[in-house]
DNA sequence: CGCATATCAGGGCAACTGACATCG
DNA sequence: CCGATGTCAGTTTCCCTGATATGC
């Protein structure tokens, strides 16, 4: 029997390659906790409870997510009654979503359950190191558009 | 016309949603230059080349991936003559994996632009920080398995 | 006309599951 | 018998591309 063999150098000098391992660990914790689709319910929900009502391509622009993956994510929220989705009276192109109490509710208990899988998923890691992480990342983030060009 | 939304503060807070981003963000830029598949003959090639052969089960332990996905990995390396399969002497069921002369050049190709796409994605952040965020990354992958349990 | 928005159909990669046969 | 390996079929999620219709 192998033990098991630790990564190429190569590859974990890439930080793509480690933030999609450890993306692919956080999915796999909170799979174990709830179904996958929560994550994104999470993300739109926190953006209209910070943002406030937004159109579906305003949330688009502000999570990175395309128009259709934005529909997708709605119509599912809808259809639970997390959301609610209201023309825009000055321009008909828009449907305004805006989040119901259970969306609300709902919401608190995802970040519940989102902290709990990072204290799983950063465990190594002391308070220093997290806020350094974040930070990292943010700068990362920052410097790019969060939809393709 | 409304300005891009920054993301939400709990979101922002999430490494685990950084990472998804980040990764995602790596997986574009790949795509700018390359089909997407490199990425996984990329992991598998380097694998090979720094561990020497290798059974398709040791694989997917050093890279996290599971034996269906080398499986399919390995099948399209194959065909393109990149890999060589041949049966382990001494243990009827592996098979194992040897990278040929071409998959040897073909690495190298990889690793020159997966280098580019690092340094786009990483362009925000200097020598140090960049090292750091290794660090921590590589630091957070050591502390779980590759594989789900 | 242009551009933005919403919607839908569909493709593609990656992760996972379950099943099966084979071999140690 | 049990466990590991390779193989295959199928599901799901997410990202993306087009096409369409509608409104500014």
């Amino acid at each position: 029997m192998s033990q098991p063999q630790a990564a190429p150098a190569r590859l974990r000098a890439l930080a793509s390659w480690q933030a999609g391992r450890v993306a692919t660990l956080g999915a796999r914790l909170t799979a174990a906790h709830m179904a996958l689709e929560a994550r994104s319910d999470f993300a739109v929900l926190a953006a209209l409870d910070e943002l406030g009502p937004l159109s579906q391509a305003e949330i688009g622009r502000s999570l990175g997510l395309d128009r259709a993956n934005v529909n997708r994510i709605a119509t599912r929220l809808e259809q639970e009654g997390l959301i609610a989705r209201t023309q825009d009276p000055d321009d008909g192109r828009r449907q305004v979503l805006t989040a119901t109490p259970a969306g609300t509710a709902r919401l608190a208990g995802l970040e519940r359950s989102a902290r709990r899988v990072q204290d799983e998923l950063l465990a190594a890691l002391d308070v220093d190191e997290r806020e350094q992480l974040r930070l990292l990342l943010d700068k990362v983030l920052a410097a790019h558009p969060a939809q393709p060009a």
